[in-house]
DNA sequence: CGACAACTTGACGGGCGTCAACCGGAGTGG
DNA sequence: CCACTCCGGTTGACGCCCGTCAAGTTGTCG
């Protein structure tokens, strides 16, 4: 099944999540019913943790590196990441996030920032007290399953990044990106192609993938040339989606989709 | 007191972990108690585990990418990494244990190993049933948050790596493997110098930093011709800490140490 | 219409990869 | 005790991928 991946056929199912569903927090509860499957207990107390929710614009910074966190913060809307910063000033993005991901998991059991998030699109923010997520974890243990098993999956999107800025080239890496946005988001497909809107610019697609932003243009513009991709601005079509990924050595196994414990 | 950081003076305190002091278990048990602080009936929770210790030699495979893994493996002695292979072969380590270390501890809540892991010198590897393990987090609360964390700084070691070979030069990153190496260990230190023994080879090392092997020996020669290290062999002696942390560009606040809960 | 950010293009250079030869110590077998 | 082998380390020559610098273009917003 690995080889024949489509990243528009195998989305995974969306749990039915019965809390508010105007809640901020829905999308947020519908990944984690994803990742285990939550009781009505588990659902119930999520809609009930207390939390404030901000409306934030593109490129504000969410945590700060080497600052005490006692908020997690969870993306309601918008694109968000996370960077560290070189000695040199170097920025590296070490991973990018959709609505429904929790920024900052981490911060409930280590009490220092050892990166930075930023939000990279505007973008929607609800913001709710470490103590109260500890203490959710602690008393449901669907909800401890589940945000160690976020965790893991992003420890494992780390391991994959290493590969990828380690051992392929610039070509691989950018391609790299690309299938992973759009297996990670479900892209819309349009004539058996998948269009999406790449909310990142260059800059940022280099700092994630080790490069310059004058190579990830000349990258972008040789996968266009060879028609694998076609932009319009940030606007992406995969034209070839197999050629893409074979471009972009892309295994979508460390993503842990598909095997909702 | 991050930048006067000095490795040995600030070696975690280690509990006295009351289990059989001569169980293949103990320096993992002692990690633990190093993490969060673990009661005696942990403790003896996991001195019960049943396991099986074996003895492996240098390069053996312990877990292997893509496969079902039932078995998690704990380093009760030697040295051992994790990699992953890229499409043409390319091979990228992506982090290195020490004794005491589990390595494997995503397939508590992930079904498929999506990196290898290899002994890297002879070895002494105990194995715990991952339903045995699972059991134990799900009873003592002590013990969830004690792999909990552990899986959450090893997440911080991971985005480090992709900090280190996405934006710092063949230099930085190979001082930086030697400054996070004599952290997590601790060394040795005479006469004011700090001296080890590397135990990979230099083709390790360039997988470990995206290098090859012929740029990591000009590079540790580099090293060596500024003073920074002495090398007989594998044996390396750090002449000026200092120096050598301010080339790596290292900052011991990612491997999240002196915090524990 | 001006200002600005993002993108694009070209010229040039260097850090690191590649290839290949050689060395040196450790283990092995005669 | 000495050849032989092998793995790891070392050295040199050469070249390319990607970084750097700098100018120019496009789209957007006020």
């Amino acid at each position: 099944v690995r080889f024949s991946f489509d990243p528009q056929a195998e989305t995974p199912p969306v749990g039915h999540a019965e809390m508010t569903p105007t809640s901020p927090l829905a999308p947020f509860a519908a990944k984690l019913h994803r990742l285990v499957g939550l009781n009505d207990a588990a659902l119930a107390d999520i809609d009930a943790w207390p939390h404030r929710t901000t409306r934030v614009s593109a490129g504000r910074y969410l945590v700060r590196e080497g600052t005490r966190v006692v908020e997690c913060c969870i993306l309601v809307d918008g694109y968000a990441y996370c960077q560290k910063t070189a000695g040199d000033g170097g920025r590296q993005i070490v991973s990018f996030h959709l609505p429904g991901d929790i920024l900052d998991l981490q911060h409930l059991l280590l009490d220092y920032a050892d990166h930075s998030v930023q939000t990279m699109t505007d973008a929607v923010i609800a913001w709710v007290p470490v103590k109260v997520m500890r203490e959710a974890a602690l008393t449901h243990r669907a909800i401890c399953e589940a945000f160690w098993r976020d965790s893991l999956v992003d420890a494992s999107i780390f391991r994959e990044s290493v590969l990828n800025v380690g051992r392929r080239d610039a070509r691989a890496r950018v391609a790299h990106l690309l299938c992973e946005f759009v297996t990670r988001r479900a892209a819309t497909r349009v004539d058996g192609r998948i269009s999406f809107a790449l909310p990142m610019t260059q800059e940022q697609i280099a700092d994630a993938t080790g490069l310059t932003p004058v190579h990830v243009n000349r990258t972008l513009q040789s996968l266009g040339a060879d028609g694998l991709i076609t932009r319009d601005r940030r606007q992406i079509v995969i034209d070839n989606w197999d050629r893409l990924r074979a471009a972009a050595d892309f295994n979508p196994a460390y993503l842990h989709l598909g095997q909702p414990a």
